[in-house]
DNA sequence: CAGTCGATGTTGTCACCGTCAACATTTTTC
DNA sequence: GAAAAATGTTGACGGTGACAACATCGACTG
């Protein structure tokens, strides 16, 4: 081979390299572009310069792929957690914390939100989940942190997650008012000003 | 004709009678049964006896017929939330009726709410949306009740919809520990334990 | 270093789907 | 009662997910 020309338009020797991350690269893409509903298989192979069929000898089938795209969204959103809890010790800065992080994450990522939150898409024959239910331990902990020693923490985790939760779902869905979330400074202020008035009645 | 036949195996005299509803009506039995994406116009047909175009005689497109579930699910949640409101007057116990029709009715409705917050399903052509406007001012409004004359209601609306709506999400996506929300009467108690605790600061 | 074998990519195929156009039948309207 | 509008049918087209059979590459093994 004369030289390693790594131009789009070169074939890649047969073997792609790494058809599997291309996959997911374009996956991601499409679906910022047409829509869950839009995202193929068939799309995705012609973005990687590859077959048809060639998505197969990576995923069992396209609901593995957005599995795939679910579990780095959670990995992802609960690295960004984790980042925004760093250094904060007061237990109620550290939710809101989480749950700014958390909104954040939505409005900056919202295909892969979107996804990891649809239903329908099930792990796997031999994979496991996981990686949400270490997402709502942290919350879980944060939320024990602030409470008398003998309550159950469960329930003030739950409504520590379903605030963020909710309030990410409307604004992806542009279901909050153009005129209150359409730049992210106004996302931001609205998150804070949310966490803020809510903050109270968990100590 | 002999006698008014009702049977499902007589054939409908080449006009069906109401195919629009009894389409609306296949589909959520289809999504119910095989989720969002298997649902299908073709199979909608097949269980309303009906060729596999005549669905498009009712709706321009598949969009166009889950934007009228959609609707439905809106003007049903509205009603549930006016009649949980109904009798109420302290605006604090208001905001809670709501929160707690609203999430009741997501666990009694999950098609409809599913189809009512699934991105990607927009007004056809003359088709307004309007619905979805309507329930967030009956927040506003009862936000606006327990709020300083002077503040703005919108911010309290968008946390007294986020909080529900996020629940409701979770409880649907069973992100919840089953452990919490596996029994009707165990979300009833979680819906209602989560909004006493929240319904502090709004005052 | 040759040969084998698993991993990866390709071609071909099938059933199903959304959508449209052309045609048939029924109901309504004048 | 005929014309017109509404509703349902048949047939076709391109796109898709999924599988099977085949081709090629890369790595290990003797």
């Amino acid at each position: 081979m004369p030289a390693g020309d790594t131009s789009s338009s070169a074939k890649r020797s047969y073997h792609h390299g790494d058809l599997r991350a291309a996959l997911i690269d374009a996956a991601i893409e499409l679906i910022a572009e047409r829509g869950l509903h839009g995202l193929s298989l068939r799309e995705c192979a012609r973005r990687a310069d590859v077959s048809h069929a060639a998505p197969y000898r990576h995923f069992a089938d396209k609901n593995a792929l957005l599995f795939a795209l679910a579990r780095r969204g959670f990995e992802r959103l609960a690295a960004a957690g984790v980042a925004a809890m760093a250094g904060v010790d007061d237990p109620r800065d550290r939710l809101d914390a989480y749950g700014v992080a958390y909104v954040r994450f939505a409005v900056d990522n919202p295909v892969l939100f979107r996804v990891m939150f649809t239903a329908e898409i099930a792990a796997p024959e031999g994979e496991v989940a996981g990686d949400e239910a270490g997402a709502f331990d942290l919350l879980v902990d944060s939320a024990a942190a602030l409470l008398d020693p003998g309550a159950d923490p469960r329930d003030a985790a739950v409504a520590a997650w379903s605030l963020p939760h909710g309030l990410a779902m409307l604004v992806l869905d542009g279901r909050i008012p153009a005129a209150e979330a359409s730049t992210p400074a106004q996302v931001e202020r609205l998150m804070r000003t949310i966490f803020a008035a809510w903050r109270g009645p968990l100590a």
